[in-house]
DNA sequence: GCCTGTATGTTCCTTATCGCACACATTTGC
DNA sequence: GCAAATGTGTGCGATAAGGAACATACAGGC
């Protein structure tokens, strides 16, 4: 089921993979061996806005690399409440506690921008792991960036205002889809953002009276990125500075 | 300099290292060859309060394996507002960016707790790790470990408020050095909660008068730990559950 | 066209927290 | 014992958000 190879369209050398094109940054450029040894295990998948990915403390059946769109990783309060801490477009991937042997995801993920994705099965994803060497290691450096971005959101999500979150918000999704255009309603902003729906629409037509963003209807179309930048808390930045960093230092 | 053979009583069967209780559990109970590839590594170091391990943006310089007291990861803002984004005592270790050839910190960790640890320069662990594999994936482990521990703060930050997330934090912190005197003032949990002084003071006011905390001066007292658990929020409950459900899950 | 569900805007009231200031208490060093 | 540094208690006005309800607005199906 995992395994469909007469699917398959293998071309490790080019931007293709199970006739759909190869946009995962994580997969893109493995030496051969390694392409060969996880391309056929993975079945594209287009993943839709609102499907689970991950259930928090539920074991994790499927990893996913993603290839477009946007997943977040929630977690989710007994009352229901939620808060996102971290989201990841097509630079990464979901399912990281498999790679350190547990089981179980702590968070929930969900799609919140629907797009597309490679699956794999969880104990497969293992066997598959021991013999590429180099995506390992993405794989464990991505795990790095993602925990620096919790801790990012944590600190903000304590000292910062909702307007300005909401900024940021924005921001890194559109890094993560490479388009201004966020559809998005405020129900699930808010849910994000961890506050009323309410608050998100006094948020949102801040920015929209500063004719940084349009809105309606759940499509946001950011008009001027570059204001929206200094609309934003110093967390956006932080966290780009963080990455280009740590990507100067590749070793 | 990192290598003082003559200072080491090596006694990888016992728990003494450098002529000190080893008490890490990272360390702990390692196969032999490991033991001998990183004990003469490591230079014991007493830790003081307030001492920086790494800074934020930093190249990090050494790492540490804490064998008592405790360490707080934190997050910065530019006007100086900061929150604690993780702890760890005796069960963690501090520079898991090394790990995946990062050479900077994303955050400042400082000792909360006066207690120890084990240094060791940031390139030797690199190479030792390559002969310690079993260490190296328990600090992958613990990698998890801590971004889920970021990721439930991240919520609990956004979400809870200040007298609940006191309690958890005096939790947290007095499972991790094993004592229910946890000498902090109040100014310091202020920078941790990531709020004013005074708030504490009023969340710490509360506590007591219900007799779950006695303090003064710097010195809190957890005399009601049952209760001290209602009075927190459920994300004290939840990180003790993960972390359990996780530690049964060792493959 | 109309109806229905979804998305957004707005109001009123309450509350936790902030920012700031100042008083008081306790320890430490001289 | 006194001064200085440090730690704690408190009060007061300002404000960002929360809770909850209601009002509008738009889209798509029929």
């Amino acid at each position: 089921m995992a395994k469909n190879p007469s699917n398959l369209q293998l071309k490790s050398g080019r931007r293709e993979l199970d006739g759909n094109v190869l946009e995962n940054e994580l997969l893109l450029d493995l030496p051969d061996k390694e392409c060969q040894a996880i391309y056929s295990q993975l079945v594209f998948m287009p993943l839709r806005t609102h499907d689970v990915l991950n259930e928090a403390a539920a074991p994790i059946q499927y990893a996913y690399f993603m290839n477009s769109g946007l997943a977040s990783v929630l977690n989710v309060m007994e009352d229901g409440k939620s808060v996102e801490v971290g989201l990841t477009g097509k630079e990464g991937f979901v399912g990281l506690p498999l790679l350190v042997g547990f089981k179980t995801s702590p968070s929930r993920v969900i799609i919140q921008i629907a797009g597309s994705g490679y699956r794999i099965n969880a104990r497969t994803l293992i066997n598959v792991l021991t013999k590429c060497r180099t995506l390992e290691k993405r794989l464990y450096r991505f795990s790095q960036v993602l925990a620096a971005q919790a801790s990012q959101i944590a600190a903000c999500n304590r000292l910062h205002e909702v307007d300005e979150r909401l900024a940021r918000w924005l921001l890194m999704s559109r890094d993560r889809i490479d388009s201004n255009l966020v559809p998005l309603t405020q129900e699930f902003l808010a849910h994000m953002l961890g506050t009323r729906r309410s608050s998100v629409t006094v948020a949102a037509s801040i920015l929209q009276k500063a004719r940084l963003i349009n809105y309606s209807r759940g499509q946001v179309n950011i008009v001027d990125p570059k204001g929206l930048e200094e609309a934003a808390c110093e967390c956006y930045g932080a966290m780009v500075q963080q990455f280009s960093r740590w990507n100067g230092e590749s070793s």
